[in-house]
DNA sequence: GGCACATTTAAACTATCATCGAAATATGAA
DNA sequence: TTCATATTTCGATGATAGTTTAAATGTGCC
């Protein structure tokens, strides 16, 4: 009857609320051990394991041994950008506790998207960059990087020149699902993640995919680009002048 | 713990595979009544009635009603294209039955993905109109019309030009689930694929995405863009002269 | 080797949900 | 109004799949 791909089974396997509270701490980017996964999704280790070789079994995400420990990621890129379109047309999660409601605002408030930065952060540093002029909206689908651009990354410490001598800088738009607005995916977004990560900017919030902004990461993010940025991570008014 | 969207709600409803089969139904782009989606997913109409009004309340498909019949379709061009990026990550089917392996090749050989053509029909005839110089690969997502192309479009009776006078022609580039290459998707793709089944090249397969070469369409294919059809079609080699 | 830790496997329990029969509602036709 | 068709609602059944307890495997450390 049906010709169309099983896709019964990739899905059905990112339906069950545990297995996607384990994908969505995978969404970081970071490889997680059984256990520590185990702990995030609020199950027994045994559960934890059971879910864990179905999700293998259907590629969603890949093992890695390393000693006693066996390590999970993501298998690939597209199951990390079909996780966030689900996202987008995903109800929001109804609010059962304070503890819950916290976490919601720190993830709300900056997250990686798999290697890119999103939520209020990456969408303002978006905007910053856009409005500086130093990345332009070339169509529905993509950013590019400005001559001014190049320079400003070159300052900033990330030489995009000498990491694609010939080839096109790639910058995706993504579509933020907590911002509803637009932030930089791509070749683009992965590298400028990495940098900020590197340069101390900010840090990852251990067992989530939201990130801290250090109190470096905070004056310089004002000074480079006029982002207020407010460190307690549960606040909601932040980026003032970004937005305008 | 999580403070991800319900995620669980969205892709458990997509999961079952009656309902899986109801929406691959309605990825024709056509509205389609409850009884018929119950015949094409061969399940009993009470059973039918109560999947489609959980598609419903989950905001994944839409009702309209005319008279006593009640005409389903996709909720939004989202879903749709959630619906792509799944197949594309998903496993093939295993063919249990002769008569859901021709049905398979149907499928892979021509059919609609919403509102643009795919398959190797759509295949071939981005290949053609990419080496003829109509369209360009401008990056990673998308195609781009050339000047040439809008004088071509214009010969078959598509005036671009006069559809968007100032904004830029958009055209995505698919990923075609079947062919594993890309055809043109977004604006384009819909225009192209109406225009088509307008001047009667194409026209639908009742009850399936899949959609039939007329003998008009085969003639013309072949003249145009030098694609050989077999317009039998549960044919494996078609379009030799496409992907040379 | 012996012990601790990380993880998996097996078996039994339980709950959710798709399914169908029966009956109800609603619309159109005669 | 009466009948036919399209669809939904209700109630009962049955299978699938997540969960837990218990036991097994595998790896590092002393």
């Amino acid at each position: 009857m049906n010709a169309y791909p099983n896709i019964s089974i990739v899905t059905s396997l990112i339906a069950d609320p545990t297995r996607a509270v384990m994908l969505d701490a995978l969404m970081s980017g970071q490889m997680l051990p059984a256990g520590e996964l185990a702990y995030i999704s609020g199950v027994s280790p045994q559960t934890a394991s059971s879910h864990l070789s179905k999700l293998v079994k259907g590629n969603v995400i890949a093992v890695e041994q390393q000693g006693r420990h066996r390590y999970y990621r993501l298998a690939n890129k597209e199951v990390a950008e079909l996780m966030e379109m689900i996202a987008v047309i995903s109800p929001p999660v109804q609010v059962r506790s304070l503890r819950q409601s916290q976490e919601m605002k720190k993830v709300r408030h900056a997250r990686t998207c798999y290697d890119h930065l999103a939520g209020k952060l990456g969408v303002a540093l978006t905007q910053a960059l856009l409005h500086k002029g130093f990345i332009a909206m070339v169509s529905e689908t993509e950013f590019d990087v400005t001559a001014e651009g190049m320079e400003h990354f070159r300052l900033l410490g990330i030489d995009l020149a000498a990491m694609k001598s010939n080839r096109r800088i790639f910058a995706k738009r993504c579509l933020d699902w907590s911002e509803r607005y637009h932030h930089i995916g791509g070749f683009l977004g992965s590298v400028i993640a990495r940098h900020l990560f590197e340069i101390k900017w900010i840090e990852r919030i251990e067992g989530t995919r939201a990130v801290r902004i250090t109190e470096e990461g905070r004056n310089r993010l004002q000074e480079w680009y006029g982002i207020d940025v407010d460190t307690q991570e549960g606040h909601d008014n932040l980026y003032k002048n970004a937005h305008a």
